[in-house]
DNA sequence: GTCGCCATCATTGTCAACAATCCTGGCAAA
DNA sequence: TTTGCCAGGATTGTTGACAATGATGGCGAC
């Protein structure tokens, strides 16, 4: 009998707090500049502090949060330039990988894909932005593995988690969330037809939107005016 | 008076010791699959065990090394494919960078580069490798950071980390190392001269020795042999 | 009223002792 | 000889207490 998840080993339990952290960001329910304090995030996660340290360092090094020695952490706020120069980056990367995915779709990729991709629009029509995000993570996961490349996708998703914390805009937006629905489909109707050209284009379409609405919003909400 | 040095912060600490043993896995000085004891690498580096577990953490996250829940942290041997996987996205992202770089080159990135190309090249004439390798780093980050985008750059130099565990082959042989230096003068001439199209050849010719000697040695030096 | 200083507090950083775990070697039974 | 098992030792993982640090607010001097 395996005791999986009976005796979660510490290495798991700091993902996991990193991960509820990450999400409780990109869902606004933490807010940019927002104090982390460790004692207290323990104790509402139910674990040590010590887990808690380690899941900020973690998130710290994503990207989502900011530690000051001796002050402690806060949620990071992303300046507009940053993000501009990530997004670009995820262009080609993203462009890159989809490039790669061979055509036509093996059908053990297409189906989770779908399935996914199914999951993700009944979150949307629920409203659940949790879901939703949840989904649409792993909608371009397996989609991006289907490239070949396992550390190419390692890089996409290390500079999606970058700028979770710009997602916060369009996590919980109707429009936007419907629009990322119905661009799913097109890619997958796309992979489906071994339509290259059109995936490639969809995937950099994709983008555009939340780094747009981040952009445009984080002067007019977060701006700090001194 | 600013209390560098005086003072260091853990995190520096950390940061250190994760460059020191990286360094000294690059050297060949630890071998693949060789035990990474904490107490004993806190005794000899002079620091408190607590500094060592970050830092293998680090290392750990980096692909340098494989921790093993309650058995400790082991230098890990990269399997050739996973190399050669590597090495296909360090070859496209590393292009991306060299087409990005502003020609002419800005003689504020030149001057360095010219002395950083020095460096390295009196290092390998002293065949100190230990100095190869520091000036080598030092030499492609100011050549690929002059492209402008620091994410791109982070993501290079986190490729390049990965297979610092494979330059052990390399980073020691006077034949490598000489060539090295010869291709880093024809980058900087190629720089000087504005030619990208050679500039972008050189950079990705740069990557095949080291990969090659690699894969080359691995089954013959470190294959496990049941 | 405003500025600067000091005491206090909240929070993070450090540490060493303790607990949990896994490897090793020896011994005995088949 | 081989196999199974148990005790001992080496090593990692966890915890709570304590130290260090930076914020906060009150008090007095100007």
């Amino acid at each position: 009998m395996p005791d999986t998840a009976l005796k979660a080993q510490t290495a798991d339990r700091v993902r996991s707090v990193a991960a509820m952290l990450e999400e409780e960001i990109v869902l606004g329910w933490l807010l940019p500049r927002e104090r982390l304090v460790e004692e207290e995030l323990a104790e509402r996660l139910g674990v040590k502090r010590h887990v808690v340290r380690e899941a900020l360092a973690e998130l710290e090094r994503v990207g989502l949060v900011e530690r000051i020695p001796n002050r402690g952490a806060v949620v990071r706020l992303l300046d507009p330039a940053e993000v501009r120069q990530i997004y670009s980056v995820r262009e080609v990367l993203e462009t890159l990988a989809a490039e790669q995915i061979p055509l036509p779709i093996a059908p053990d990729v297409l189906g989770p894909l779908r399935a996914l991709q199914q999951l993700h629009a009944e979150a949307v029509a629920a409203g659940d932005a949790r879901g939703a995000f949840r989904a649409n993570i792993r909608f371009h996961e397996t989609l991006f593995r289907a490239c070949g490349n396992p550390h190419l996708v390692e890089l996409i998703q290390g500079l999606a988690q970058k700028v979770h914390g710009a997602r916060s805009i369009t996590a919980a937006s109707p429009e936007h969330l419907a629009l990322a629905r119905d661009e799913h489909a097109a890619m997958v109707e796309a992979l489906a037809a071994g339509d290259r050209g059109r995936l490639v284009a969809l995937c950099r379409q994709h983008l555009g939107p939340s780094r747009d609405a981040y952009i445009a919003a984080v002067e007019t909400r977060f701006a700090r005016r001194p």
